[in-house]
DNA sequence: AACAAAGAGTTATAGAATAACGTCTCTTTT
DNA sequence: AAAAGAGACGTTATTCTATAACTCTTTGTT
């Protein structure tokens, strides 16, 4: 069964107008942002139109080239991690820990943390937010007395499309 | 229901004789090393020796640091990295993406990646290898197509301990 | 002993992230 | 309108993490 989450999600490798992708999570970042009362700066909403730009996680200082080079903006790193600071808490982006890198959320209406299928050969990462996996998890944890509070999850592997290219 | 191995990785958070985790750990790799037909070079040895110092993950750069001044090797960075890439090539310690860090293998008799449990008042980490977690992710992992190659689980919350103390 | 190969030392550099401080621009208050 | 304050961004410097490339040494083998 897929959700329409999961359908949506699973996007990311497939052939899509990724164009939609882009404008779509901008609306929703303005939308949001207006709703908490938290300032979606230019400097902010270019970096997430930047993380945006393909399902790939994107560094830090890929951020800050293009920031430097395309828009012709001076940027030290701060400038690119206040930026992903603010997005991160807001939930517009998450942090892929295995790979220092940023991705755009794919439904940032509600506050979660990602799970992760991430393809090494295209590079795409699949947002998914499995309720059996984190129950999985809490119920583990829970039989040696942890208390969970935020869980990473991250799994490398081989997207549909990438297992019929090989 | 737990199984012998989670009562022994559970340990990380109580108190126990830890001087007997690292001669067992210091035993287990020789044994393994010798059956594999590796060398565990006295380097190797003393920085899984170090690693194993706690349960709590540890800095390549700590480290550095304990052989440096302690031992006094004279020791870069790439000394400890190569010593990290053989015990982690061997199954004899994980790293933790989410800190940059690395924790002894509680159970390097077979190949595997662990899930671990990190405390964040104590700082231990406790390693699970629980099937029915795997399984999850690798159900939700199909129901997009997806192939599962290899898992990042790192939970964050409070041992057992802590939250008693808390 | 001679050799090849693995291990470890050495130097330099790349990559990721943050600290600390200054400046500018708003808004709010008076 | 002037002053005050806060938030955002610029700037400089530094810390932490990791690897590349080359050299020398050790070890096991012939």
């Amino acid at each position: 069964m897929l959700t329409p989450f999961t359908a949506k999600a699973s996007l990311a490798c497939l052939p899509h107008d990724h164009s939609q992708c882009v404008s779509s999570a901008l609306a929703d970042a303005d939308a949001l942002c207006a709703q908490q009362g938290v300032r979606l700066t230019a400097l902010r909403r270019r970096v997430l139109e930047l993380v945006w730009h393909s399902h790939k996680p994107l560094g830090a200082y890929d951020i800050l080239a293009v920031l430097s080079e395309t828009d012709g903006r001076r940027a030290a790193p701060p400038t690119v991690y206040r930026a992903l600071d603010f997005l991160l808490e807001n939930g517009l982006v998450h942090r892929i820990a295995s790979l220092n890198a940023f991705v755009g959320c794919s439904h940032p209406e509600q506050p979660h943390q990602g799970q992760f299928l991430i393809c090494r050969q295209c590079h795409a990462a699949i947002e998914l937010d499995q309720d059996d996996i984190s129950a999985a998890i809490v119920r583990s944890a829970a039989s040696v007395g942890f208390g969970v509070e935020s869980q990473t999850v991250e799994i490398v592997g081989l997207c549909a499309s990438c297992q019929v290219a090989a």
